[in-house]
DNA sequence: ATAATTACTTGCAAATTGCAAATAAAAAAA
DNA sequence: TTTTTTTATTTGCAATTTGCAAGTAATTAT
């Protein structure tokens, strides 16, 4: 077979690329990782913070310190649960809302750009192969097994 | 269209728990960044350093620093060039050697296991959507600049 | 009432990163 | 041929990020 790790290995390096230019909004610049962040708690619904560090297979530890980091740019709020005061509740205040909206906005700009590139049959083949890698992955033995 | 984001959200978190297990070789474990750069110097021909950081987009402090690393661990010399003594030909060690080639193979190892959960058909689309993702990032304004 | 779990937070210490500034060699200009 | 400019690479910080070990506080199990 083809060599597959030449090609992947060529991918992931201009996804990373892509993904530099793509979280910065007003003045503050914001990582990648805290992008994925936003990202996931503006799609659940008030998820704690191992809900979360689980999905994106961040270490609790250093999940908590970028939540800090998040609520000091206020643009996450933590509370308390009440049926259960040891763990928190994360949502995105208006401002992060706004970010993760713009994020999410940029990213599909820049997506759309690349897709341009291609013919309407290309895209949707594209499209239709990352959802069956997405779908191998996760039922991969050798990785990827957190994530939804 | 479709929300491109979201998938390729997924995808790109994916590869990178992917590649999270992807560089231990006997009791070193290198960074997914310094696997790259190793990558790069077995594909190319005794290369510069400038020429590696540009390709993989990393800036050159950055890079002098990792490079140095991969000299201590006996993964990578460093000769200056006889015509121009500003510029460092990097090569492989045979233990460098090596380790590139077994990662390439732990890779390749991991995604044929990946694509295992798809079939021919399907591979092979995957296969082409890749080659076609990389080439329109390629000719994407927004992004992947560098790279080949 | 006590012990064991769970959800999260801190205290390090090691890596990684990039900007500014330095060095040293080569090329261009005077 | 000097002098200046450019190029390739290296250091000096300083900020960020990371994970392990250990701690706190609230819940659940015994």
């Amino acid at each position: 077979m083809e060599n597959l790790r030449e090609i992947f290995q060529v991918m992931t390096r201009r996804f990373g690329l892509l993904n530099k230019n793509c979280c910065q909004v007003g003045g503050e610049e914001l990582s990648l990782v805290q992008s994925h962040i936003l990202y996931e708690i503006l799609q659940k619904d008030r998820p704690s913070m191992q809900q979360v560090a689980d999905t994106l297979a961040i270490d609790i530890t250093t999940f908590s310190r970028q939540i800090q980091t998040l609520v000091k740019l206020e643009l996450v709020k933590k509370t308390p649960l009440p049926e259960d005061k040891r763990v928190s509740q994360l949502t995105l205040t208006t401002q992060g809302k706004y970010v993760a909206t713009k994020i999410d906005a940029d990213m599909n700009r820049y997506l759309t750009e690349v897709f341009s590139h291609m013919s309407e049959f290309e895209q949707e083949m594209v499209i239709r192969s990352v959802k069956l890698l997405n779908e191998a992955m996760s039922k991969s033995t050798v990785c990827c097994k957190p994530l939804i």
